[in-house]
DNA sequence: AAATCACATTGACAACTATCGATATGTTCG
DNA sequence: CGAACATATCGATAGTTGTCAATGTGATTT
């Protein structure tokens, strides 16, 4: 299965903020909407608005308006396609990439 | 088991670039010096220094230094806590702090 | 000891990020 | 319709990131 590192990346640069982790841990257990989110925090509501923004533009958040409020869930398919793709890129395989050096280096020594 | 979400923003952080993905991922096969992984970028020797120094400090990657060279190697028990602590902060669970936010909830309605 | 090789550090800089207050947009309720 | 509420966008700003060339450090070789 061919993975483009690129397509992985801005998930992985949503959840490398504190506050953004979070929202995913109280997404976890299920719907959320800002407000109630807000509440948890001690950051402004645009503030809010922002990391919200990237966690939907990343494909972790399912955002859904209802009504005047904004309803989350976290998008399960996508969580499961990054923990394959992490698990994928942190072990050996058969069809790596890496394969290319090790017989490059077989055939002559390091550097 | 109780994890500050802050103890895993520095390995987060490291895996979202794409050039220390690839590093990560060259890595998954086995050991490798740091002029070998040059070889696979056209980026200086210097911006790899930098990028082999994040990956370090998060503790994704090992460091060892032999003789004149640095010989990397990816650090499994570090990539298997990312993994669990993915796993965990995705999927429902008993001890979670959104467990007070739906008992809120159910108790009052949304916002 | 001097030259060379492998890697790290520094200083500079452009690009990006997280944050806020202010304001705009869209929704609901009286 | 107008007020109140929920969320989004904008403009400003301080801090962080990725990059390079130049230089420093430590190991190996001659």
């Amino acid at each position: 299965m061919k993975h483009s590192y690129a397509d992985y990346i801005p998930a992985l640069k949503a959840m490398s903020d504190e506050t953004r982790l979070r929202i995913i841990d109280m997404l976890s257990c299920g719907e959320m909407c800002a407000c109630e989110i807000l509440e948890e925090f001690s950051i402004s509501q645009s503030t809010l608005s922002y990391h919200m923004k990237i966690l939907s533009e990343s494909g972790l958040v399912n955002a859904v308006r209802d009504g005047a409020w904004m309803r989350y869930t976290l998008n399960k398919e996508k969580t499961d396609e990054l923990k394959t793709f992490f698990a994928c890129i942190t072990s050996d395989k058969e069809d790596c990439a890496c394969k290319t050096y090790k017989n490059k280096r077989s055939s002559s020594k390091c550097c």
